[in-house]
DNA sequence: CGCCGCATTGATCTTATTCAATCTGAGTGG
DNA sequence: CCACTCAGATTGAATAAGATCAATGCGGCG
């Protein structure tokens, strides 16, 4: 699928609450998968935890789709604050929109398998099969889509709303691909959490604890949310409120 | 060119700030422009005045270039917050990545003239000319780097950058325009402002009167700014602030 | 054991929002 | 021509949300 889960992503989700960040992998799929039906299986690349697979300004030589692992894509500002715009997990594909250069860095949280794809050959492709270039189209839209959705909510929502929103959008990801919908396992740090929804640490850490205290979650370990009242969540995310689902987007 | 001027962009500033939302018009215009070369030269629109173009949810049958007026692309949070994503000015277009139905909603400023390309034909044409899908692929994602060049912006900035970015960036699509960049006609309210910055209006209003105070800029009616003083509003801009310039953007 | 990275918690402070009033200029109609 | 109205803009005072500064806790690893 394309990598959108925060881009997380429910069709059902934006008919009923348009506008918000939360989008579907499982109709993007049908854009990015056939990106690659046509093409040679790339080489397989792994990259240990804290490596880039790309930096922002590197020329693009590839798309990569996530094996296994979890990639943060991001920009840097000037003055050395990030922006995180997306989590990358099995299955999503991340470089794509490079016109050129990489307009994001990518940096893999944990030991990450990817399989590699030639722009080359993509564009080589791309000139010789129409449909083609119309999926590259697509698949790029729906990254704008999914950018959007994410300035919506980071930039018009509380600090519950949007970690609230996030926490949802983790919940549906795992719902879509078969795993426990209650159970999140983060595959980031409060940093990166924080980096994505535009808050610092603090507020990350004390928002989790006003979840867990108001009985919201339950949180063992930092790593480890499980969610105890889905309803109250949707509510702590909604006044209003798109349920965001930015989570990982290709970039 | 592509509507990107807050949505406006500058090559050069991208290399010197990598990371701010001010982009080229100049070289998006090779992206863009060759969309339509290929096809049949539009029907002309006219929308009045606070009149849509189209709406979030319509169903996308025409992409659009913008001959004269402005529009302003934006989106709805549920419970009425709005989002500004650009304001397009002649030669930029609207419309582009709409996957069936428009994800965004475009409204006149001002009384505009509009030239109509048709979707349909703009599909057909690109499932035969394999370059066509490259150029709506590339078009595309420069919006994409748009829409996250907002986002740093807007996210990460107190008012007084995101004010001071935003007429930077008008500052330079008149430049490139070649008008004079020292005198800004505001083609929008406040509240459009205010919107497209994620501020409120009061705060919009008191920044512009802190810079008026400071001797930044002149303001002898609310819609027409004069820059008095340029570098000290880069500074303004800028404590590592990359270069607003969101503006407008296809949509 | 002690260090180090990451997370949590507390106290204070800054910034922008909110609520409220006033101001301005462009119509409109008498 | 002038009073009236209304939308948009400005200004002020109080408030609230999150950032910042600072300290402490926790867990893994050398």
């Amino acid at each position: 699928m394309l990598a959108n889960d925060y881009g997380i992503v429910d069709p059902m989700v934006m008919r009923r609450d348009p506008g918000f960040p939360l989008r579907s992998n499982a109709h993007m799929a049908t854009h990015a998968d056939a990106l690659t039906d046509t093409l040679p299986e790339g080489k397989l690349r792994v990259v240990a935890a804290k490596e880039h697979v790309y930096c922002e300004g590197d020329t693009a030589t590839h798309v990569y789709r996530v094996e296994a692992g979890h990639i943060c894509i991001y920009r840097m500002l000037p003055d050395g604050r990030r922006q995180v715009l997306s989590f990358a997990a099995p299955g999503d594909f991340i470089g794509l929109g490079a016109l050129g250069s990489h307009p994001t860095s990518a940096q893999a949280s944990s030991r990450t398998r990817l399989r590699c794809f030639s722009l080359t050959q993509l564009h080589d492709s791309a000139r010789r099969d129409a449909r083609l270039g119309l999926k590259l189209y697509e698949a790029v839209a729906e990254e704008l889509v999914s950018a959007r959705d994410l300035l919506m909510t980071v930039c018009h929502r509380t600090a519950s709303e949007r970690l609230a929103a996030f926490l949802i959008a983790l919940s549906r990801r795992n719902h879509r691909r078969g795993e426990n919908a209650a159970e999140l396992v983060l595959p980031m740090t409060r940093v990166d959490i924080a980096d994505l929804l535009g808050l610092t640490i603090e507020t990350v850490s004390r928002t989790f604890t006003k979840f867990r205290l108001d009985g919201l979650i339950d949180l063992e370990q930092c790593i480890l949310v499980t969610i105890r009242d889905a309803a109250a969540l949707e509510t702590a995310a909604g006044g209003g409120m798109p349920p965001v689902t930015q989570i990982k987007q290709a970039s």
